[in-house]
DNA sequence: ATAATAATATTAACATTGTTAATCTAATTA
DNA sequence: TAATTAGATTAACAATGTTAATATTATTAT
């Protein structure tokens, strides 16, 4: 009986559809199981046939939003540009989805989800954003702005400083203008890869 | 009648202390109206002739917490050491901290607590730890380790690197342990201000 | 010192929440 | 068609933050 499974996930992807609109329209705290059940046009215990509890929900509802997010992203990939400026660029974009879609960065980074499913995990294969700066820096070492043994280090503080700055920007622990902060991550991924090589 | 106002602040610390305990023994989800409320010998509801709501009690606790996580941190200053190797030693210090604590974390950087007191702000003139940074970042420019122009932006890269890495090991979004994350901090502080002067 | 008043604390109550157990209904199988 | 199983629903629980009504205590006025 492969129908069961079938419509196993079918039943899954009602919720999480619904739980993924909640999110969109009310935020986190806006989701609750009486709320999923209700737009998904069940009652609100049925979830717990299909999920463990609320923030397995919430688990798959973040693999789900991860691609909307790598979509954005990728939209703003230019082959015409010069690697060093595709960086920046990209990054930029990267802070502008997550300070457009705060709950997005509370799940992806914040939320307390335990751990994630195996079944998620497996069909993560999608090309993440940290692979996309990996290449780039790798066409910068091509081009000789940077070292090749400076990659590593390079590519983890380049995300430090967007995450970070996303995490005190929308928990508005400073208080900074959204331009403002974008002209430091340019600044400080100028400084990383201009003073890299030498 | 002033007696009013000491009073009141009497009532408020006992509220306060009673947070903080619950906050330290359970973390920050342990923490409830009524809990506090029994623990500072009131009734759960007399919280409310005190404090806005229970944010506004958490607010405070976190400057009062602040002032641990200082002393924890300046312990770890050391006259005799180079520059650049104390500013690992704190870096590595203030993530251990962290680490250690992170409950203190999410309530200081994490926590939802709409805008602080004034009253609180006011009073927080106490030495902080990103002054502390910038006081051994000048004293690398001394030693021409650094270029004075670029204070500002390793000032705020030797933050964030620390920042997210202590956001993602907490949050558990990578897999890391604690010796291999300290080591990329020095790393990466060894990176910046070693390739900073070029 | 006692009565009136104001300040403060407590209890009761409400609306929400996540979650579970008991019950009902629809589908499958014999 | 009857028996069984799977699935969905309702009722219920305990916990939460918060408010309104009530009780208590402290202050003031006579």
């Amino acid at each position: 009986m492969d129908n069961k499974k079938i419509q196993r996930e079918r039943m899954k992807k009602y919720f999480i559809d619904a739980a993924k609109e909640i999110i969109k329209e009310e935020g986190i705290k806006g989701l609750t199981a009486r709320k999923v059940g209700e737009r998904a046009g069940y009652s609100y215990a049925t979830i717990y046939n299909y999920f463990e509890d609320l923030t397995a929900l919430m688990t798959y509802c973040v693999f789900d939003l991860l691609e909307d997010c790598f979509k954005y992203m990728m939209a703003f990939e230019n082959e015409g540009v010069d690697c060093k400026e595709q960086i920046i660029i990209n990054s930029c974009a990267y802070f502008k989805y997550f300070a457009e879609n705060p709950d997005m960065f509370q799940l992806i980074f914040l939320e307390d989800l335990g751990e994630y499913p195996k079944e998620l995990i497996e069909n993560n294969t999608g090309p993440s954003v940290a692979h996309f700066l990996r290449v780039k820096l790798e066409e910068c070492v091509e081009q000789d702005l940077i070292l090749k043994d400076d990659i590593e280090v390079l590519q983890d503080l380049i995300g430090s400083s967007v995450h970070s700055k996303l995490l005190f920007y929308l928990k508005r622990r400073d208080h900074e203008d959204l331009d403002n902060i974008l002209n430091k991550i340019r600044n400080e991924i100028d400084f990383l890869i201009s003073k890299g090589k030498n």
